[in-house]
RNA sequence: GCGCCUGUAGCUCAGUUGGAUAGAGCAACGGCCUUCUAAGCCGUGGGUCAGGGGUUCGAAUCCCUUCAGGCGCGCCA
């Protein structure tokens, strides 16, 4: 039962009743208020944009409908001008529990996107350099936003657009045949690259000859020559081996791995349409799209030498999956510093005349991450690797575990749900807009409200129910009529909202801070009265509420793309 | 210069798209473990919602404007 739909059903009823022929609004639902205060009621009803179509002030609208409302749920009280709705506690407490605990894991799941398909472009890692915090936001906002969007019954394609294309990788095996060797990177690995890639470009600061050589290799990769080839792959073999590994701790998959390269012949196709409705200019020797008209630049399909641009390729990418999974929308998750190469090619497909560009492709854009103040450079070292990271938070909550509960069973694996978890829950507590400066003590912070602090609610939950006697009788929910289980059946009860409104916003940190309430409204419930007693079916209502409260929250980790360990 | 974004407590941020007395966490200080997990709970202090105008029953929220910061603005991605 959504209390919500039947407080504005009911009250609909009451309109009806007490102002006979006025003409009512007409979503109500959307117009209920969450009052300040739970002393003021679980639901609020204003009254004041009633007050022209009702001709009456707007306290005595109010005290008209509470007296005409009439629910076995909930009651209704007038207070200046709001229609303040209290909930019967104990039958709130009793449908609230039935919902959440009918199907476990379900809790927030709806029929929201049956049929519809949704794009997810995250992620999408560069060929030969290691994953530092730069591709954290993308990469987790991506994967929960996946959980969620099926959660919601939409089918998800997740897609690791890779940056496999251009002339830099012509560079690096220049570099790699004339410095490097199969043993140097087969030792060195990620940072071998690295190393090569940055004496290429100190090389051709001296030589700019260097930079001819480097094209010259890229064109060969182009024209399929067998040794640039075989270089190429491995190289591309190695970064997606290195990236696999923080994949796997953060829980990340992908259904494709289609990267630059994979569009090089969808290419034509796009020039082709864009020849045909004469949307190409020459401009300067290259082709472009003239945006002036919608307050843009140009954008670049051509450069003066022939060869395609980022722009062209995401056009490219952008018909190729509308043709093949016919998506409703398409994601790209990306930081904000790519708006306008976002806004120019998408207003180029419109005009091209697909209608669905208009709001099938969405740019879901994130702030940007620095480091301690500075801006990340990976040339200058001034970067933070995402296995280091990882790495230091398990250490981290390995150490706590030893301190707290030294006789905890698979320790390791606890660490290291407990230190990923604290990663990925920092990186989606705020709005994805805002820029992140990443510090060390802050990263590893576990107190107050963090990745941990969730988890550990859960294990909590789940420590008070493996201690619950076998046999109860039918449980008396007039057990949970009291302020603090009131708080956390709102909280359970409103769950379902804030999953739609993650996915209607692209915005995981709805469904983080929703998770996060309920684990601070429990935590205070717990400390406030005692789940296990001697009164078998009032313990068998706040058992209950325990479960709920366990399930939520694992069902709330999970959308986030953390696990929930059973003890820590 | 033009465009996009951001500005709320010392710090990091919420604020349900215009509703009631602006809320959390961190940091600081003070309490609570012989009772279900103290990675927790309770309490104290801390505000010109960047500034100024406007719209109306009502503005942190919408409009205008000024200021501050971030990011972009043709042959990189």
């Amino acid at each position: 039962m959504n209390m919500r739909l039947e407080i504005a059903e009911q009250l609909s009823k009451a309109m009806g009743v007490a102002f006979p022929g006025a003409q009512p609004p007409a979503d109500v639902a959307g117009l209920l208020a969450v009052p300040p205060d739970t002393a003021l009621g679980d639901y609020a009803f204003p009254c004041f944009r009633l007050a022209k179509d009702f001709r009456l002030a707007p306290p005595l609208i109010a005290q008209k409908l509470a007296e005409a409302f009439d629910s076995p749920l909930a009651t209704a009280q007038p207070v200046n001008g709001y229609v303040n709705f209290f909930f019967t506690r104990a039958a709130f407490a009793e449908n609230t529990l039935a919902d959440v605990l009918a199907a476990p894991g379900a809790w927030g799941k709806s029929n929201s996107g049956e049929g519809k398909t949704v794009c997810m472009d995250y992620s999408s890692i560069n060929i030969a350099k290691r994953f530092h915090l730069g591709h954290l936001s993308t990469t987790v906002l991506g994967n929960s936003l996946m959980r969620i969007y099926r959660h919601l019954s939409w089918k998800a394609v997740g897609i690791n657009h890779l940056g496999d294309w251009g002339t830099q990788f012509g560079k690096m095996i220049y570099a790699y045949l004339n410095w490097g060797s199969k043993e140097m990177v087969a030792e060195g690995g990620m940072d071998a690259l690295q190393t090569l890639y940055v004496k290429f470009h100190e090389e051709a600061e001296k030589d700019p000859s260097l930079e001819d050589e480097g094209r010259a290799w890229f064109k060969k990769i182009e024209d399929g020559d067998p040794q640039a080839l075989e270089i190429f792959n491995y190289f591309r073999e190695m970064t997606l081996k290195d990236a696999q590994r923080v994949y796997d701790l953060l829980g990340v998959e992908f259904d494709y791995y289609t990267g630059e390269s994979f569009y090089q012949d969808k290419m034509q196709r796009v020039l082709d349409e864009l020849t045909d409705q004469q949307l190409l200019q020459e401009s300067d020797g290259a082709k472009i799209v003239d945006l002036e008209a919608y307050g843009m630049p140009p954008c670049l399909i051509l450069k003066r030498d022939g060869t395609t641009l980022y722009a062209t390729r995401d056009i490219a990418a952008a018909l190729y999956r509308k043709d093949t999974f016919n998506f409703d929308k398409c994601l790209y998750i990306v930081a904000y510093h790519q708006d306008l190469h976002f806004r120019q090619w998408f207003k180029v497909v419109d005009l091209m005349g697909y209608e669905w560009a208009k709001d099938g492709l969405v740019h879901v854009s994130y702030g940007m991450v620095s480091y301690e103040g500075q801006a990340l450079a990976t040339r200058k070292g001034h970067v933070v690797y995402l296995d280091d990271l990882l790495s230091r938070a398990q250490d981290k909550a390995l150490q706590i575990i030893e301190e707290k509960s030294p006789d905890l069973e698979g320790k390791a694996d606890v660490a290291r749900q407990v230190g990923v978890g604290s990663v990925v829950y920092a990186t989606l507590q705020n709005g994805r807009i805002k820029d992140i400066d990443f510090w060390w003590d802050r990263a590893l912070n576990f107190d107050g409200e963090t990745g941990p602090y969730v988890q550990y609610t859960y294990a909590r939950c789940q420590s008070v129910l493996r201690k619950a006697p076998a046999a109860l009788p039918a449980p008396d929910f007039d057990a949970l009529t009291d302020d603090e289980a009131q708080s956390v059946l709102r909280l359970l009860s409103r769950f379902p909202e804030a999953v739609e409104e993650a996915a209607l916003r692209n915005e995981p940190s709805i469904v983080n801070r929703a998770t996060t309430e309920i684990a601070k409204a429990y935590n205070k419930y717990y400390y406030a009265h005692r789940v296990l007693d001697d009164n078998g079916a009032a313990t068998a209502a706040r058992l209950q509420l325990t479960s709920a409260v366990a399930d939520v929250v694992k069902t709330g980790l999970y959308l986030l793309g953390i696990e929930a360990p059973e003890r820590m």
